[in-house]
DNA sequence: AATGAATGAGCCTTCATTCAT
DNA sequence: GATGAATGAAGGCTCATTCAT
């Protein structure tokens, strides 16, 4: 009868914020498949059925944790390049580096985000997916500003993205230019894996290399022509 | 009396074949977890006891395929450098045209063998990365031609501030060409799962992409000095 | 709204309680190996889920069943003995008595724990045979006490040639003891296997037959009136 | 077509032994459940085919063990006892000491034998129960000469079972007498089994340790020194 | 006389999910 | 808001047993 004893009452938002907790802990922990409800349940500290009522099944929980995890990247990333009308080779800097500094803060939201904790034919794949595209789609902007600068003759480098860009997507140059963001984006998780697994990595350190490469070319390391941050 | 109608009582040799292509198969299909004994039996045509007898556990089998699909890619590629004397581009384009065409073609291979099939923590991850880590020293090697023979000494792959050098760990050049080669296999990776979800790409127009990324450098593509196929 | 008709989502302890006691009966009925889950479980009258989750592996489920019966075997004797400062020919007989009561008051808890119901080799083995042991070091106890206490000095328990004493292990008396002890139970258990499959046999019969059978000869050892080889 | 080179062709007389003793040696390691079929046939040295052609199913093949170890265990001790027409007391030491002594040199057939191999509700238990069922009439025959002379004042205790000996079975007498015999099994059992597993035991102590504790009581059975219970 | 090839059937175990309170 | 109790469904693995040669 006296109530107040004990309060575990807490409400939804904070609940549902400890279940996604734990959710991405476990699912960095074992991936997707073998991680189980029960574990996820006890690490939140509530009953399982609670975990049902307050974010659905299984894999409903981890939608929502890639959504979450996949917001707050994306966020952290466009916070890092802050400026959209820099110079692009600044802005590709920024957000490498919040990319890989997010990433080395985070280790689980990485793992549970990357396919290191689910594999192909899982419904969620999409889900994931299509933070990779979201990105790669911001890195292709960037890299369409270049790329199609370069198409006609004299044009200025740098120039910002500040007008339309009505070639990224779609043919002609876009499907390249989409090739080459990916190509970019699977170097950046790359490293991000090993720069996961190998201790005494910075994350400044690791996006320079990729910039380097990235920017430089390997044909150029030759000549020493190498993009040094700013 | 009637011969060939159908074919029982096949040596060991050929259903131990059918059975790693029916795994293959649906390993490439639903991970390696979610693929289920009795789909790669009933696909192979054999009963379930025909599979462990043969191939062991679940996890054996998946061993198995990973040892026999990471052999054929690399010997595919390794077929494809043929030279190991020539210039480190030519290796370079040649190793890069011979994945793309080999991954093109067993689609299902390339899924079991990239992380697409499977999760960290299982056990076979090592297994599947000795394949990834033998295609990253053989590119780490060209990038380290390229590097050591053409740069001269004090030129540098990995960037990081202007101060006190950070290379304090592995021999000197060592972990900066490990992170770019690294790098290039990510990104290779990467490319390799577009081609294979976008139709109407040929491998050696997806190669050459990466070529021109990894070789020219993005920040070149800018003065057009693009690296092109021979 | 009709209620007891049929009851439901009954406490755990009760659950794991109906669990046993079908584990109990299906092990006597079958033997370990031969017992299967899904009938303890259908005989319990719950999914074979809960067993598991209530009582863990069939291994720790006959395990818990030994050591349940084993207990109140032992219990069972021990309240039939009563007082341990009685003359040795009573607690033996109020031992045997008890035993002997209690078994063919609970067949399947004897089948389950004595060598009916598991081979060697099993991993119980050990757990099964704590309970022979201590019952037999009961006994022991016992011999020990007449033969001790009764024949002074020099009476040996055991046979043997005329030559030289054979008796070099364990603490002079002992190791005889011990055996005698353990024949003493060996006796017990088939007499009690005999009970069983014999209609008509009364507790109290086969414990004086028993009991006739060892004290006179044990209590003629007393007396060196020991019969001995040719 | 060059015949001879390797003959393995074995009559089936050799073969049936082979697979019987890779048989009794297997049920012996891991009991008659867990032994496999496969390795019963591997460790004959053919193939599974033959072992059904030969000797029929599994159960088949383990009552053929049992029979066959039975007989040889039955026969060593008649062939111990040697002459009925002895004193009881010497006819039981002979049968005892023929007992351990064949036990301790065949140990794996005991195994068979004794219930460390099978368990309750598997078909042949009555096929093995023969065995012990038959070793008891013949110590009930012993023990009743002694028994049955007892009752009539002045007989001669040695007296030997030359004549008829209707009151072995059945009521009156009869009854206690099976169970005595059966007791006295039950205890050379448990010894033989300790035997078995205590290093340093000799045939002939075992067999003079269970006959000093059978025969004095036994022996003052005789005398009507009977305990009886309060 | 002997075997390589093959399987039907079953068992232990796990897990996401829900019901009733 | 929260939970103890309970389960349907499925998956990995093994084994005695047979067919075709």
């Amino acid at each position: 009868m006296a109530d107040g004893v004990k309060v575990r009452r807490l409400p939804r938002v904070v609940r549902e914020r400890q279940m996604m907790d734990a959710a991405v802990t476990c699912f960095a922990r074992h991936g997707y498949q073998s991680a189980s409800m029960d574990e996820i349940a006890e690490l939140a500290g509530v009953s399982k059925p609670l975990v049902y009522l307050y974010l659905g099944s299984k894999e409903e929980l981890f939608t929502a944790c890639i959504r979450r995890e996949a917001g707050a990247l994306l966020a952290a990333v466009a916070a890092g390049v802050e400026d959209r009308s820099r110079p692009a080779d600044e802005q590709l800097w920024a957000g490498l580096l919040a990319f890989f500094t997010y990433v080395a803060d985070h280790p689980d939201a990485w793992v549970v985000l990357s396919r290191r904790a689910w594999t192909q034919g899982e419904p969620f794949a999409g889900e994931a997916s299509r933070m990779r595209e979201e990105i790669a789609a911001f890195v292709a902007g960037l890299i369409g500003d270049v790329h199609g600068g370069v198409a006609g003759p004299g044009v200025e480098v740098r120039g910002g993205g500040a007008g339309p860009d009505p070639d990224v997507h779609g043919g002609g140059v876009g499907r390249g230019v989409d090739a080459l963001a990916l190509a970019l984006v699977g170097a950046a998780e790359s490293l991000a894996d090993w720069a996961a697994e190998t201790p005494g990595t910075t994350a400044r350190d690791t996006a320079a290399t990729l910039m380097n490469f990235a920017w430089a070319g390997l044909g150029n390391l030759v000549k020493s022509e190498r993009w040094s941050p700013p």
